[in-house]
DNA sequence: CGACACTTTGACGCACTTCAAAGGGGGTGG
DNA sequence: CCACCCCCTTTGAAGTGCGTCAAAGTGTCG
């Protein structure tokens, strides 16, 4: 288990209210080994196992992208920020996935742990010299780019949805990512999920009650999710 | 010069008013040779030159991703349209730029000529092969790939961003894609423009005439825009 | 010159944001 | 173990930016 690191925020930055973050501590080193890695075993054999404190920052905008990142445990995201403090969450990691990749050698969001978080490290250097040996490494990295890029792809339909639009997918990409059945518990504060789907916390707020209102769905605490009418739901997205 | 073909739009879609676009004619086979092709100089070897008329589909959401395409005059969009008539304009690609990416080996939009186009076509199989030979085939697609995500996830900043943001950081980008100084003519309509930002036309038409009355920029007619102020433009942008 | 498609402009309405305050829920200290 | 506090979430009321509906203006091609 990992302490939440409650430390001041970075002062060069000034945030609204709302939006201040944890700092940036180094992250504490854990070459320890893990277990049921499914296609990218090889990152397991030459990766090393690290844990991120809840609300830290993993790697900011602009920084080199030294690796690739596999999560264990938790949930992390990544973001941008603007000069105004609007804040635009581009996408959430659970475990078994993977996130670092770029188009270049720069990070071109910054990424931080949305909960604690174990993940398995690994030099992209080490990766690619590997993937020039073996095309199937190549290939894997290939298409875990185009993953990423046809689901940022999808997530450009927000912008002619609607809120209820937005929620009602969010909710079922959410149930099929981390969903048990019909019912999953959200990593994620309400003000990740507005920032991730462009809308403010109240209007995120508001959606979830409509639906559960609606016997759509039931929201027994601010982070459990029990769909009750997924197909409702389906039809919502648009 | 092309002949625009205006036929009866596809039956199979019941399209609002201001949506209906031309019929899919199979493309004109031209295999003509080019010239000054920069970085992709293999395609121009490999591939074949073809010709589209305005409007014409290039290939559509769900078929097989079987072809690169590389554009050489003319202007292609990438689209998504949802079953309520709803279009999102995935992007705009100009002379010298290639699409055709896509995570798995089916289309997850649709391509339509903006303008008569003319295009270098290369078959994605035979791109393959030369890249498992070639490592520095397989970089350049990997960085094209990679280009791609990265617009996409600059995109995804519109979902936080006002209609005079959106506007701005489109006019700015236009200049830099097509820009000739600080006068560039816009190939695709304002329809085109809307559906790309995630607004309605007259928002788009009102927010350039905004811009026009604070001397901003100037649109002497439709398609042209000559840039008056870029620094304050840049300022617009968040 | 007239028809048509696209664009602009105006008036109005609504979905979402903003501002404000009240409600949990979990952790800490007494 | 309870009480208090803090943070997050929910709910309410009012404001507004953008969408919708409608009509006039503009350019193009026959």
């Amino acid at each position: 288990m990992l302490t939440p690191a409650a430390q001041p925020a970075i002062g060069s930055h000034a945030f609204p209210p709302l939006r201040m973050r944890g700092s940036v501590p180094p992250p504490a080193s854990r070459p320890t080994h893990d277990a049921h890695v499914p296609l990218a075993e090889t990152l397991r054999l030459i990766g090393a196992t690290m844990a991120y404190p809840r609300n830290s920052e993993i790697f900011g905008e602009g920084e080199p992208a030294e690796f690739l990142y596999r999560v264990i445990s938790g949930c992390v995201r990544t973001c941008k920020i603007l000069s105004d403090g609007r804040r635009q969450v581009g996408d959430f990691y659970l475990p078994g996935e993977v996130f670092g990749f770029t188009g270049t050698d720069e990070h071109t969001l910054s990424a931080e742990a949305v909960t604690d978080v174990k993940m398995v490290v690994i030099k992209r250097t080490a990766l690619n010299a590997l993937a020039d040996r073996d095309p199937a490494i190549a290939r894997a990295l290939f298409a875990l780019t185009g993953r990423e890029l046809r689901r940022v792809q999808d997530r450009i339909l927000l912008l002619i949805k609607s809120a209820q639009e937005r929620v009602a997918g969010f909710l079922l990409e959410m149930a099929d990512r981390v969903g048990d059945g019909n019912h999953f518990d959200l990593p994620m504060s309400r003000q990740d999920i507005a920032d991730y789907l462009g809308l403010t916390i109240e209007t995120v707020s508001r959606t979830l009650s409509a639906l559960e209102s609606a016997t759509t769905i039931e929201v027994p605490n601010a982070r459990r999710i029990v769909l009750r009418d997924r197909s409702r739901l389906r039809r919502l997205i648009g």
